[in-house]
DNA sequence: GCACCGATCGCCT
DNA sequence: GGCGATCGGTGCT
């Protein structure tokens, strides 16, 4: 996989529903403690605007150990646990104190693959790698441990510069978010690749 | 202290 | 299309 270089602080330094259809075709890149590396190209996201936002964690400026990485600096990441058993990975931006972040929802695996799959239990399709927040972070190793990491500079876990992007991105209402009411689960803050065959849900 | 529920997934019918 | 898994976060008593 080439890498031309990180995406910049200046480059998360904007609202959500600005930065989220600008992400897709960047590459998210992992080195997992033994060196090895995954990556993949992001092809769904969704924005949170808090705090004006019903369906953010940082709802009403709502604020807690769990999130606090939501107020911190653009290029923050924000992991967290639900379910009881999934993990989920955001992109923290807008200006430090303003809890935007962007959900990634499904990338295209582009490096290490096998890894992905016995970290993935290797019982599923390929095409179920990382189609869904919970997988994805499942088979690239993400978990809360990886939250409030700095994505311009850590080891660890970082956004490469993409060299394809989508033709036409699509709009469509947020998933899973109905119970923070009609107006903000019908708005239209997930954006994905239109035509790519790895989205996760409905495509437009 | 305690009850409720989730920015999901996988397996069931 | 429906439902159970599984546990930390949240808010109320």
């Amino acid at each position: 996989v080439p890498r031309a270089s990180r995406l910049d602080r200046e480059f998360f330094a904007r609202r959500a529903d600005d930065l989220a259809p600008d992400l897709l075709g960047h590459v998210l890149v992992r080195v997992m403690p033994d060196g090895r590396i995954l990556a993949g190209r992001i092809i769904e996201v969704e924005a949170y605007i808090a705090p004006e936002d019903q369906a953010s964690h940082a709802k009403n400026l709502h604020r807690s150990p769990r999130n606090e990485a939501m107020y911190g600096p653009p290029g923050l990441s924000y992991v967290y646990f639900t379910y009881g058993m999934h993990h989920c990975m955001n992109v923290v931006c807008a200006a430090e104190g303003v809890p935007h972040a962007v959900l990634i929802r499904a990338i295209e695996p582009l490096e290490g693959l096998d890894r992905m799959r016995s970290l993935r239990g290797g019982a599923a399709p390929d095409r179920d790698l990382c189609r869904g927040p919970g997988r994805l972070c499942q088979a690239m190793g993400l978990d809360r441990t990886l939250s409030s990491v700095d994505l311009t500079i850590d080891p660890r876990l970082g956004l490469e510069r993409g060299e394809h992007f989508p033709a036409r991105v699509a709009r469509t209402a947020r998933i899973g978010v109905d119970s923070a009411g009609p107006r903000w689960a019908r708005r239209r803050l997930r954006f994905v690749w239109a035509g790519h065959p790895l989205v996760s849900g409905p495509r437009a």
